[in-house]
DNA sequence: TTGCTTGCAAAGGATTTGCAACATG
DNA sequence: CATGTTGCAAATCCTTTGCAAGCAA
């Protein structure tokens, strides 16, 4: 079994939630994407397995993933929220292209260094941050 | 008069639009505030000045400022759009303390650099970037 | 059995839009 | 006067929540 089925597993009965069917089979679409996915997305590809499921259903697992540290939330400030799982998975940020939508995952130790020091000499401890790099990717700025 | 109220005037008669005393009062409220504001606020401050204006003309003027070039959007990722003048007021990033809320203006041009450079290398022309560092405050740290 | 879960539909909060009356250029 | 503009309320969009019925432990 997947180790993050494991952990979620192991979340809930600490928590005294109960595992069930659905939270099975959310979890185990939600861990065939490599990459985010809206609530909605997650909740078309479910439907395909069980067309019962209800939506409610989805943002409650995805509130769970969340808050047992399995999956974060990702905001390109189109209004819509995706998630990404977090296993295994570390922290980096998003290049995004304004043209096609497409996103790579970057991670630049120098940038996350000056971040910290920036923040220190205004007196803040850094917890966290957010960076979204946009622009326009070798395809799409030929056209 | 301000250098934003020309601009503004030179922008609405360029599009054919029409100057109005409900975006002009708006907009002299909007250019008092030093920091950003979101709809709902400025939408409060402009009532007490006149109290027949209605919140569809407070978020139709904040798009015309968005495209007159004369604000820019903060989206501190709580579910609420802010709004920020441009005019004289360069580009800058935001520290926010997680604890009270507080906001501070920061900017690097080491990290600047290093943004394009990690675009640049997977073949990106940056266009522009967000970037929120969150940490806690001297004050809230205390606590 | 107890209490968490579910699906449904209604409710929420922020923002947008249709519309008829009104004002600007 | 032709077109923009306004306030209002209704409509949207995404997400959350109340509830009665259904399950897990």
């Amino acid at each position: 079994m997947k180790k993050e089925k494991e952990i979620f597993n192991q979340f809930l009965s600490r928590k005294n939630l109960r595992a069930t069917p659905q939270r099975d089979l959310v979890l185990d679409v939600f861990l065939t994407r490599e990459d985010h996915i809206t609530a909605e997305q997650l909740y078309d590809v479910v439907k395909k397995n069980d067309p019962s499921i209800g939506q409610a259903t989805i943002y409650r697992f995805l509130k769970l993933m969340l808050d047992a540290g399995l999956a974060r939330e990702v905001d390109f400030g189109d209004g819509v929220m995706r998630y990404e799982g977090s296993y295994n998975h570390p922290h980096h940020d998003h290049l995004i292209c304004r043209g096609c939508g497409k996103t790579i995952e970057v991670v630049d130790s120098v940038i996350e260094e000056l971040q910290r020091r920036v923040a220190e000499s205004f007196g803040f401890e850094l917890t966290d941050h957010e960076m979204y790099l946009y622009g326009l990717c070798e395809v799409c700025r030929k056209k």
